[in-house]
DNA sequence: GCTCAATTCAAACGAGCGTTTGAATTTGGT
DNA sequence: ACCAAATTCAAACGCTCGTTTGAATTGAGC
């Protein structure tokens, strides 16, 4: 059993957290946060000056730590690795396990706070997409170094597609199930498994990095996507 | 040169179109929409009802025509292969080049439109979520069949997962290239082109839908993933 | 040219929003 | 015990929202 937190801005990350993942940032109201957190509706622009930045709380208290905890596991398996180029499945648990760790050590917030996470990726807020944008890109730019260092024959440039297309199925699959009750009827007990999930993620993921360059050679010799028959 | 709508109803969907698009459902108010359309506040309820109501007819008018086109293409293909299974490339360019020309066709709204469905998947609101879902039920139940015969060494279930990570991946993609300036310094001219853009992800899927399944045999001996060093 | 239904229009309704205010209360240092 | 700073509180401010209303305008059929 968690010990529920006793201060006024805990509350209200808490209850901010769950509500913002379930209805969006727009669609939630500081009245409904401050009264799910049973604090006073001023509470709120007291402790954090207005709504977006109470927003930007919600996600910076627990996606500094993750993308901290990244970079530290993949160092941590370069030094391992002694200078050979890591695999993609190592690189890939790097992004992955901080993100279960996460999901996992805050029974409460942990899986909300992902599908949050997810959400704001696809938010079009302007203030949301710069918050992610700066606090990704270091995180961003070390991995995409371990990728090219362990995919030598991909091109820079389609490797950042590639990333890019890691970045959207994994977001896309913490944004939460919803989408699996249209792609299937899904066992529930196994929809919810996160650490399942991700290690089915991993290698569909794995195999798209490690798939041989079509398009670096030449360019405009690939039209098979419209071949006919 | 794309002719103006002249009347009422698809001035309305236009400007809603472009609207959704770039702030989303909630921060979209109907007197910014009415007055990008330059017809009457109340004209948005006498010919759609309600906000929602006139979200879900934005979604319509261009959702059902390149689903339809999905479907139809999916068939001829088949047809085309006389009982052979397809490949996992040709089931995918199914899927993508309606999609395609629906960004191509409308000059105006397709991109935009495109943008709209990828953020909408993403949108936490039940009504949504929900005519996204009818909207798909039967478009993705072909699709599924279609890769299950394409994959018959693929378990269903994992078929499963891999259809959702597909879809994950191209909703993202769609959504805009706005993670794009996360991931990389992009080529601004590349980063608009939809068509190589695709080109890029079909391979990436296709390399992870054929990617042998390694959790079938014994789902409880895949650790790799949290291996040591 | 009249009729009647369809459409457009200006105006307003009630509600909820984020934020601010200023007083009341609590807290911690001396 | 006292003071000053930090925090909580009820109330209100100004604003925008989706929706409704009822009259004005339009337009096709007879």
């Amino acid at each position: 059993m968690v010990s529920e937190p006793t201060d006024t801005k805990s509350k209200i990350l808490d209850a901010a957290e769950e509500l913002f993942m379930e209805h969006g940032f727009e669609a939630t109201s500081l009245r409904l946060i401050t009264t799910a957190a049973a604090v006073n509706l001023a509470a709120a622009n007291y402790h954090f000056g207005s709504k977006e930045e109470l927003f930007q709380a919600v996600l910076t208290r627990r996606l500094d730590p993750m993308n901290l905890d990244r970079m530290q596991l993949l160092s941590a398996y370069e030094v391992a690795s002694a200078g050979r180029p890591l695999t993609c499945e190592k690189i890939l648990a790097a992004m992955f396990i901080p993100a279960l760790t996460l999901a996992r050590n805050h029974e409460r917030g942990g899986k909300n706070f992902l599908r949050l996470l997810g959400r704001a990726y696809a938010d079009p807020a302007p203030f949301i997409r710069e918050f992610l944008s700066t606090q990704y890109r270091e995180m961003i730019a070390r991995f995409r170094a371990a990728f090219s260092r362990a995919l030598p024959n991909i091109p820079r440039e389609e490797l950042s597609w590639r990333l890019h297309f890691v970045m959207g199925a994994l977001s896309f699959t913490l944004a939460g199930a919803d989408m699996l009750k249209i792609v299937s009827q899904m066992n529930p007990q196994e929809a919810t498994n996160d650490e399942l999930l991700l290690k089915r993620l991993a290698p569909f993921l794995a195999a798209g990095l490690r798939s041989p360059s079509t398009l670096s050679p030449a360019d405009e010799d690939v039209h098979y996507l419209f071949q006919e028959s």
